[in-house]
DNA sequence: TACGAAACCTACCGCTCTACAGGTAGCGGG
DNA sequence: CCCGCTACCTGTAGAGCGGTAGGTTTCGTA
């Protein structure tokens, strides 16, 4: 082996692999899960669909490294997040629209019957759910208004987060998921 | 013309349209619009690929019918709208698993380019932004928490019911849909 | 009763899709 | 220097897709 090369074999592979993963994101934005053929995603990467299947041997496998990247993405222990931060958050994604369609457009399909991301999903959002209770309870404590419990507030949370970002894909112009999602927080605040 | 038939051919004729629409609706449910193939469609019927074509030329002639029977169901004038019928509606669809699956998967495939309903949903929700401002101003004037404003308020509750749809399609046991849509209201109701 | 349109059907076209089979070139390690 | 693995390729199977062409049956109407 010889330390002085750029990538010996096995990163080359990995950095091919993320490549792929890379082009994934981005063709399914466009397409979605179901309309994105092998073959579009290897153009992109300059590789032929069979070429493609050496990395990935079935479409579905390379939905599991797209979701496990994403999974990657945003694992950040729960005692560090804080309500502000949420905020800070959409509105970095506000920036990132190619990232926002890919899963929105994976989510709207994950409802149909047998959808290979069906189960992430759903796991997903149970510990979504989980999460931001921590993260309310930790700024409001039991002090939320209504007598709101952060279990129950939680939902909410995550239903404002989502549901704006379709209504900011379909029209950015018209919606403003920034400032819609911080109307939202101080909603929470006022007690 | 003889009256006393059960039906005249003009009639039969959109009964059977009627007919296919249904069955659209529960295929687009299933496996989405991309994923809804005509000859499902057709066998639900009871009808070849061919036939179906017969009344509806093309698979997006289809679709736009689809959106059509949507729009004649919700067409509610504004001034009839209540904030407690949201809730009563939000109940009844509760009830209604299908049609939810069929919209939020029409939904999460818009948002994907050129797709055939992405126009229909972008000027639906601009619409029913609109209307549900008028709603919230007839129940709560201005005095909406936190200084805001009907307008800005409205895309959080479009947004609040998309997103609870999601999680709640994805998993109805562990998400009270109607509950916590009453509990964003009750959010509203405090000023 | 005869006509014409509506309501289907069979046959087929051309395309796209995922996946498998099997080959080959190049490079790293012994 | 050669072996073997990785990294691709071509070829192709096999199914499904939307849509066209063109027939035939059925049925209301004049």
């Amino acid at each position: 082996m010889s330390y002085g090369d750029a990538m010996n074999t096995r990163a080359r592979s990995e950095e091919r692999r993320a490549e792929i993963v890379r082009a994934a994101l981005e063709v399914i934005a466009e397409r979605g899960y179901r309309g994105a053929s092998l073959a579009s995603v290897a153009e992109r990467v300059g590789l032929t669909q069979q070429g493609l299947l050496h990395y990935f041997p079935t479409k579905d496998a390379l939905l599991v490294a797209v979701l496990e990247e994403r999974d990657q993405w945003d694992a950040v222990p729960d005692t560090q997040w804080r309500v502000d931060l949420l905020a800070s958050l959409v509105e970095y994604n506000a920036m990132r629209p190619g990232i926002i369609q890919t899963f929105s457009a994976l989510l709207g399909e994950s409802v149909t019957e047998g959808h290979p991301a069906r189960e992430y999903f759903t796991e997903r959002y149970a510990r979504v759910r989980a999460s931001m209770a921590t993260v309310l309870r930790a700024e409001y404590g039991e002090r939320l208004p209504n007598g709101l419990t952060p279990e129950r507030t939680a939902p909410l949370l995550v239903a404002v987060m989502d549901g704006l970002q379709y209504q900011w894909l379909l029209d950015p112009e018209s919606v403003d998921m920034p400032g819609a999602f911080r109307d939202f927080l101080a909603l929470l605040g006022e007690t």
